[in-house]
DNA sequence: CGACTTTGACCCGCGC
DNA sequence: GCGCGGGTCAAAGTCG
């Protein structure tokens, strides 16, 4: 397991006045569970990507991501349900937690290994290009990379699904899901890459104004217990 | 019955 | 101006 390398993420509408990611984590965790608690993080038959998939070892998340104890151990969830993201404003870059950096600078030199990561790029290039325009119409996005064979990630959110389109070269369609929460803006777009099927892409876009449903729902039960422990007892 | 998915239609930005 | 491609809408269908 390579945990040196840096996942594959990017990072689009950095530097405007929408609110940024949620940054940064005080200290770099070093209990190995915190990647595994991450309420994002899809099964555990699922993996992260770095950035060289054919020459890395890609981190497959193990039964622990349910671990009780890792999951207490963690840091709170971040508001927009996607990974506590520290992030490098001077270098343009994002690093993954509980990795060490070797972070991915966007570039234009980048040789693009699929349709879909030309089209990534060249998203990411015009969501750059408008949003220099029109600072304050732009969100947070982050886009990162999945192996797993489910195109849906149990991110700990509700999605309900808007849409799906084909995508030009690209033999698997992209999915629109938008948090089903009601006050809550978020979407995120899913699309499994045609090169390499067991990979999925997905973009985040905005953070989410309330908390992981899921967590709560994990963290419930405990804390009303802790509460029963931990209550005065009558003598 | 509410929440969610499916899917064709529609809208809009961009390149030519 | 036109066509293409991506993103969204909304009605109908499905599911628990």
């Amino acid at each position: 397991m390579n945990l040196r390398s840096s996942p594959l993420l990017f990072m689009e509408g950095r530097d405007q006045e929408t609110p940024p990611l949620p940054l940064p984590i005080p200290s770099p965790p070093t209990n190995p569970s915190f990647l595994f608690a991450q309420p994002h993080l899809p099964s555990p038959n699922s993996s992260l990507i770095f950035p060289n998939i054919s020459h890395s070892q890609p981190l497959v998340l193990q039964d622990n991501l349910h671990d009780l104890l890792g999951l207490l151990s963690a840091p709170p969830p971040t508001p927009s349900g996607i990974p506590n993201i520290a992030h490098d404003n001077t270098n343009d870059q994002i690093m993954m937690p509980s990795l060490e950096t070797a972070p991915l600078t966007i570039s234009d030199n980048a040789v693009a290994r699929s349709p879909e990561e030309v089209a990534i790029k060249d998203k990411i290039r015009r969501a750059a290009s408008s949003s220099s325009k029109n600072r304050k119409n732009t969100v947070p996005k982050v886009v990162f990379q999945t192996r797993s064979p489910d195109d849906i990630l149990d991110d700990g959110y509700r999605w309900r699904k808007y849409g799906q389109k084909s995508v030009k070269n690209s033999k698997y369609p992209r999915s629109y899901y938008r948090c089903s929460h009601h006050t809550c803006n978020v979407k995120k777009q899913v699309q499994r890459l045609s090169k390499d099927t067991s990979i999925v892409v997905t973009t985040y876009e905005g953070i989410h104004n309330h908390p992981c449903e899921k967590l709560m729902e994990t963290l419930s039960p405990l804390l009303e217990q802790i509460q029963f422990l931990t209550r005065p007892v009558l003598m």
